[in-house]
DNA sequence: AATTTTATGTCAGTCTTGTTGACTTTCCAA
DNA sequence: TTGGAAAGTCAACAAGACTGACATAAAATT
């Protein structure tokens, strides 16, 4: 039998591809980004914001001076979702809009301290979390973690994802 | 030094600790997420059905005869939001309800051919996805995938996850 | 200079999916 | 047998996504 080539008879052992290993990975991505997003979500509740308040605040954190059409890309949602959104956040004064010195037509956005602050709170939570999480399965098991995910991207999104190289404020 | 211990002078490399590896893996999970739910939601554009069909499918598949409160607490929604997803796939026959023998006010849930033939594009589309990135990722990387997810999900999800172990039909 | 494209914002309306509250039927136990 | 608990259903509402149409300003192109 050959043995070389990347058939079921190759050295690797392919049962991880079976399809009720796929089938295990899809329950646990469902149920893990359950836990994923529940502490934010209980911070959330006490003020008049959701989960896509939390999205924008983080990217913004992470990009600041972001036009609002990166974020749309990034975000992936109609510029109508995201603007009600953003109205909330900069009359609230969490979000600062300022008109691009540039170019004019562009909203340049930043988190003013309150923002910074909720945003903060918001991501600790989640961090705490994560860190759990990673303590729990030590560094071999995050790198494959991390690996499977990026694999798992649609190729825009794994642009951006790798394109957000920096992410100390 | 104390080199035996857990804290940040052990011997293992606590790098992957750092709030900005955490931040990696958040972003990751959210891109990752989208991905992975990017196939199944393009089937469903053609049907009036959305992820809250697809997932009430999935589970009735893994669990055949589950009743609307086994269902309830895997999924984590309201009866009221199940039952409105429940009673249109029931009213276009891709799932059966039928009243409990020992105890009637229970309905265990079933899929009909017609349901079984929609959950199976659903997730054979999502597998596609689940096995290219496994494969890519290699058999190493998937089984840190599934510990980090596990350490993520909330105890009482953990649990659900656990107590689906067979997923053969 | 006139035209087109781009970036942003807004209004109106729809859809999915979550919520709470009130209700019926059924079961079980005091 | 009566009263509470459990399982499920119906109605109304809210968040947050969507589409489509339209407005404005500025930049880019012709």
């Amino acid at each position: 039998m050959a043995e070389g080539g990347p058939g079921p008879s190759s050295g690797e052992n392919l049962l991880f591809l079976t399809d009720d290993q796929l089938r295990r990975g899809i329950e646990a991505m469902f149920f893990a980004y359950r836990g994923f997003t529940a502490d934010p979500d209980r911070i959330l509740e006490n003020y008049a914001y959701g989960r896509a308040h939390h999205r924008a605040l983080h990217f913004i954190r992470r990009s600041p001076g972001t036009t609002v059409n990166n974020l749309l890309a990034i975000l992936g949602v109609t510029k109508q979702s995201l603007n009600r959104v953003l109205r909330t956040l900069i009359e609230d004064g969490l979000v600062e809009s300022r008109v691009g010195r540039r170019d004019k037509r562009e909203r340049h956005l930043f988190l003013t301290a309150k923002g910074a602050g909720l945003e903060h709170d918001l991501s600790e939570a989640q961090r705490r979390r994560m860190r759990a999480a990673y303590r729990t399965a030590g560094p071999a098991a995050v790198a494959g973690f991390r690996q499977v995910l990026e694999a798992m991207m649609e190729p825009e999104m794994r642009r951006q994802y790798q394109s957000l190289k920096d992410g100390s404020a």
